[in-house]
DNA sequence: GTCAATGCAAATCGTTTGCATGAAC
DNA sequence: GTTCATGCAAACGATTTGCATTGAC
């Protein structure tokens, strides 16, 4: 689990590399970032953390954005949308799961279902789609909100 | 099912009433495009669709958004955000759908799978959620595309 | 040395707000 | 006549872009 981490980084090298672009650190930062959050972040919160966790890097607000789009491009990260709380990140290291979230207080619960996963397959292969990735999400009230 | 557009209308002039507002022409025309509509529309689609549809009405956009918000929060239209196409409506008159959403031309297929939907009761019963809506998108490439 | 990536500020996009006017009741 | 809703334009927040500079290779 730990060792996860370089791996991922590792991971990062090797794809920068590949499309014969420059590995930066900046572009290591966000990544990190995101792979330590416990929770899903805005481009905004990312980089208030960097200024805090890294205060002598001295990163752009535009480069937190152009690596974002970068890094959820070549699939190291993924973005969800939720109600009116904006564009969130989360790191693809951890493994696939669907989320459970309060509207009141905002709280997400991650959960994986087998049967759910099993029907999806299903659907998209009766609809003669070739699925590439799916999100869902519950929205309703936690038991310390209700 | 013609029929049931009037029943929308009905419903939408008992709830103005109800919470003492004034019935304008405005949230109609929204209302009434969302239910004709085929497809998922943002905000200024929909603007764009009454200029050309009711040139006579010279509806402001900003008025398309309260009428948005307005008809959302009394849960006569929903909306969805995906990827980056941005926050889309649609009428809940339709009975309730998740979506197969095509990444490369953008279709989106609907579709219900009744064991899904039992599924995610069990998952929100088991978290303690009292859940009141959800929304799951599977991405994919539909069979033209392929 | 070359070319991509960066930081900064300006520009842009979608959405919201303030305010005077108009329409529903 | 009162009050809510509208249209317009200005304001706003989030994201993107242009450009000169820096840093990776």
């Amino acid at each position: 689990m730990i060792n996860d981490n370089e791996k991922v980084i590792d991971e990062l090298k090797k794809i920068v590399k590949q499309k014969g672009l420059k590995y930066t650190e900046q572009r290591e930062i966000v990544l990190k970032i995101l792979m330590h959050a416990q929770e899903h972040l805005t481009a905004e919160e990312i980089y208030n953390l960097i200024k805090i966790k890294e205060p002598d890097s001295n990163i752009g607000i535009a480069t937190v954005y152009r690596a974002l789009s970068f890094l959820e491009e070549v699939d190291l990260i993924a973005s969800i949308t939720f109600g009116s709380e904006g564009k969130k990140y989360e790191s693809n290291a951890k493994a696939h799961h669907d989320h459970l979230i309060c509207t009141v207080c905002g709280k997400i619960v991650e959960f994986v279902d087998e049967e759910i996963e099993k029907r999806q397959e299903k659907i998209a292969k009766q609809n003669n789609f070739k699925v590439t990735s799916h999100s869902m999400q519950l929205y309703g009230i936690c038991s310390n909100c209700q």
